[in-house]
DNA sequence: GGTGTCGATACCGTACGGGTATCGTGCCAC
DNA sequence: GTGGCACGATACCCGTACGGTATCGACACC
């Protein structure tokens, strides 16, 4: 019973689903099963319960999770605590600029108040780089959007938000309960600088090159709905501002929010980071 | 940063002396060597000072030494609460027949208020076998006192006690201060019966073979000085009967309390027991 | 009954944990 | 001063175990 052996399982028990994961993991299917199996023989009891309906977790396995989700939980704070004592906790994390997200301002309390000793530095990025600085080495940690360049990232899902136009309120479309890309095929939209990740200008421009203003920022983009009756992607749960509508996109695939470090930073902060970004999002 | 590795840096932590932390776990120097230094370049600091006067703990080692020991705490009570879960949570003890041990007793104690959910067995012994039945399966762990036949066992030393004789009060020897071996060698010993453990046997009679009645139990000792004047092998801290002396005996090796169970026994509850065992002990 | 999903199994290569042998250094004894 | 000793570090070897790919088996659903 070692701390990546637990850490397995309760992936495999949150997820409930061994193939998922497994990429949560970064490996694959087959040793994390057998992983899994060694831990019931090693302790002498079933966890999982595996049948054609899925996964289930045995009353054995409900409370292993609960204990083992704890003990992980200690042993990040091990490691932020040793840090702190060799006066080397400082936590860089890089925000996509904007961004009021509840979940984040969850996050900042949570983590503050459990890790006082801890120095965190915020960089706020605009939108031309999602990744907040992760590839040129300027953050520990980025809390942003997809899709980027995920290569030598960790990428963490912390929640999936449902997409929707950015309208002004005299457009005709803003009445609509929900729309799709095509009804948008000949509208002009936002265009990002050159540089920016092109996963990113792909992701928010539905696909296909499109034709508008260039914006670095979302008040940029709400500005520019304002000026221009230019449709604008966002998020359906994010609140507009006045003269402005949001209607649904339902053939978008949903926006992934995210926490990603880079897999070599050897930061011993970020585990505990993550893990306590993953329990303020879930609320 | 594996439970292993945390254990093994305890173990050195607490030696500060990486020999006999090896010895401790069972496995040799160099590896343990290699595995501390791989665990300070995890957590980036300098957790021992190894110098020529020795090996001491740094600020940091400090900080990880008590952050370790909890976590290790805690995923032993994992391991007794999955157990409990799973309905598994017994555990056969044996002690040494008449042992009025304070330790002994602060352990049940201890041990019964951590883990209310387990179901303890007790077995007693007598003195012929010192292993308690360890041997035969009978028992999960012993609570005794060396030496015995130690193949396929771990064991854990808790304390050491000094030796003494165990004589009349009319013994003239008894108005003595300090004993040795050769002040008694003319004398009436206790026996043990055939089949004890040769070294148990060996030990409690000085090393050399003697006379005088066989005795089973504590109790027999006792009553065999009282009726025969016979010299008995004892514990200084052990409070003598009416009419009974205890006299140190200097030149003998003192004795080991010791916590000890098969290597191949996987009962989960035995690390929490002999974690709790120690602490008990210490006191 | 074909097809797809999902966990288990089989098999393989490598990396790491453990071993023994030996070294380097500092201390002490003579 | 020098030889011996204590002790941690280093070098090197070996076996296991972990993670990978390929495939199977069971079951559900068209």
């Amino acid at each position: 019973m070692e701390l990546r052996t637990l850490s397995y399982f309760v992936a495999v028990a949150e997820e409930l689903h061994f193939g998922r994961a497994a990429i949560r993991l970064h490996m694959s299917q087959p040793p994390l099963s057998r992983a899994i199996k060694q831990l019931e023989t090693e302790l002498g009891a079933a966890l999982l319960r595996r049948s054609s309906a899925g996964v289930a977790l045995t009353p054995v396995g409900a409370v292993l999770l609960d204990e083992a989700r704890a003990l992980l939980d200690q042993a990040d704070r091990v490691r932020v605590r040793v840090a702190a004592a060799a006066g080397a906790a400082t936590l860089t994390v890089g925000l996509l600029a904007d961004s009021a997200d509840p979940g984040a301002s969850r996050l900042a309390g949570a983590y503050s108040r459990q890790h006082p000793g801890v120095e965190v530095h915020i960089r706020e990025t605009d939108l031309t780089d999602p990744t907040c600085g992760l590839h040129a080495g300027l953050v520990d940690i980025a809390l942003t959007r997809g899709p980027f360049d995920e290569t030598g990232l960790t990428v963490h899902e912390l929640r999936t938000d449902p997409v929707g136009a950015l309208l002004r309120t005299d457009d005709p479309l803003a009445r609509r309960d929900s729309l799709k890309l095509a009804d948008l095929a000949d509208r002009r939209w936002f265009r990002f600088p050159a540089g920016t990740d092109p996963l990113w200008q792909s992701y928010w421009n539905g696909g296909e090159p499109r034709v508008g203003p260039v914006v670095r920022g979302v008040q940029e983009c709400v500005q520019a709905v304002l000026w221009n009756g230019t449709v604008g992607m966002t998020l359906v749960d994010h609140e507009p501002a006045a003269g402005l509508a949001v209607v649904p996109l339902i053939d978008m695939p949903p926006s992934r929010v995210v926490a990603a470090w880079n897999e070599d930073d050897t930061n011993p902060l970020i585990r505990s980071f993550v893990r306590i970004a993953v329990a303020a999002y879930r609320d």
